[in-house]
DNA sequence: ACGCGGCCTTGATCCATATCAAAAAATACC
DNA sequence: GGTATTTTTTGATATGGATCAAGGCCGCGT
């Protein structure tokens, strides 16, 4: 098979998550929104880009990066999503982020990769080495600023999950999580709120929310369960969850006294 | 009184911890070892930026950098320990990370703070506006690319943190902690062991360590006392922990089936 | 030295969430 | 389309760590 060939290119891949947008509302840079590097990009610096990459498509469950090997590439994801995870000896797995279309993935801090990625669907990225990655910045200064800015936006989002996994009941996770969820759907600003009635699509199973929020799968489903008999959601089906009242689950999400 | 009047200045400064070393064996680039942003620049940059540096003293406790506020400043510490951490407004608190002498602490993602940062202890500091960092950027483009290694660096101790806090039990929290303390105080490299009976200071409270590692002060002496029992630690005295047997904390930290 | 106040440790109890178990719903497979 | 398989929900029970409550230790000021 063709494709198990091309897979087969990916046992030792990248590091880090720069996903998500640097800002969530327009940047202030170019003064465009922009969905993560390659679209805080001009055109010319893509077709820089694009010279040195390779376009790839991976099979749901393909995991493409594998904490602990050399990094040798960086990704931007055109398609599909993906799921960046550690995990310890015995199983037990911390989903620390998720990509989507758009997103950059990659740029070890070190020699080898801090974490594993995995496809959670069917995935088309394109893919560069990491000596081209430095061909570019050489030719492309402004990328490492622009790098910067995400990588930083990245920072925020893992000091706010730290808050989360460390001080938050099981109830304000959920919360937080489906507001966060908005705001990556672009259905409200960053520290705003989706309108009610939103319909947030949510690609994700109970397990891996329950292994991106710290807790059991049942921990998870019985939240969801409280929240719906609350009236704060409704749950049409397994993956789309209804925001009935946004507002108090804002209140909930950062525990308001 | 003058320091007084110095601190009234420091209401609302930056945002993110770019502490801790960049790479903890020697850097890449320059083959040296270096503890934080100034020990990777040349004394050429270093002459540079510090034209647009105010020196500053804090007193201890005082929060030089409240989360919310406009980010307008950015620090680099040379004398002292500062705590950053998240908030909610009940009170409870989860502190992100610690910087220590050498470290860069501030650069918002946004136009607000992410976070806040209080004094240890007596901090001294250079402070720089936001303005003159952009400067220094113009002028030394190469500051960009070191700065984008620092925050990597700290995105991989986040990620670490995540899974330390979603997934570890109270026991491995404290055994991870004090081998990344060990590391961080360079008595080893990252991934590596410390010295069995190497002493480690500590400048922590209990409450600080709590909050750093989503426990409540009671577990964490208990899982002291317990760590003692077993004969991996001893405690001379409340800021000192020796290592008695760093391989076996080890498996405890990483929790080896 | 003494006493006071702020940490820290230890003990007793409670509770939020994990674990174990099984039914129900969704999805995949013939 | 119906059955097998997986995923999710719900229920019953267990438990790790939180909470409540003393007591001990140490530094500090008088």
């Amino acid at each position: 098979m063709a494709i198990l060939n091309e897979l087969s290119e990916f046992r030792r891949p990248i590091a880090i998550n720069l996903a998500n947008r640097p800002t969530p509302s327009n940047c202030e840079d170019c003064g465009a929104r922009h969905n993560g590097l390659c679209e805080a990009l001009t055109e010319d610096e893509l077709a820089f880009l694009a010279r040195s990459a390779q376009r790839i498509t991976l099979a749901p469950g393909t995991v493409f990066v594998e904490e602990g090997e050399k990094a040798a590439y960086f990704y931007n994801i055109n398609q599909g999503n993906v799921r960046l995870f550690k995990s310890l000896p015995d199983g037990r797995r911390q989903i620390t982020g998720f990509s989507g279309p758009g997103h950059f993935l990659g740029l070890a801090a070190g020699e080898d990769n801090a974490f594993s990625a995995e496809a959670m669907d069917s995935v088309k990225l394109c893919r560069f080495s990491r000596a081209s990655l430095m061909a570019v910045f050489e030719e492309l200064p402004v990328l490492e600023r622009k790098l910067l800015g995400v990588v930083m936006h990245e920072l925020v989002l893992a000091q706010q999950q730290m808050l989360l996994l460390g001080r938050k009941t099981a109830i304000e996770r959920i919360a937080s999580f489906l507001l966060s969820w908005a705001v990556r759907l672009e259905m409200c600003p960053a520290g705003g709120l989706p309108a009610a009635n939103s319909v947030l699509k949510l690609p994700l199973s109970r397990t891996d929310l329950a292994d991106y929020l710290g807790l059991t799968i049942e921990t998870v489903s019985r939240s969801l369960s409280q929240l719906k008999r609350d009236g704060m959601i409704d749950i049409p089906n397994i993956h789309e969850i209804i925001l009935l009242r946004p507002r108090t689950l804002s209140e909930i999400a950062e525990a308001a006294v």
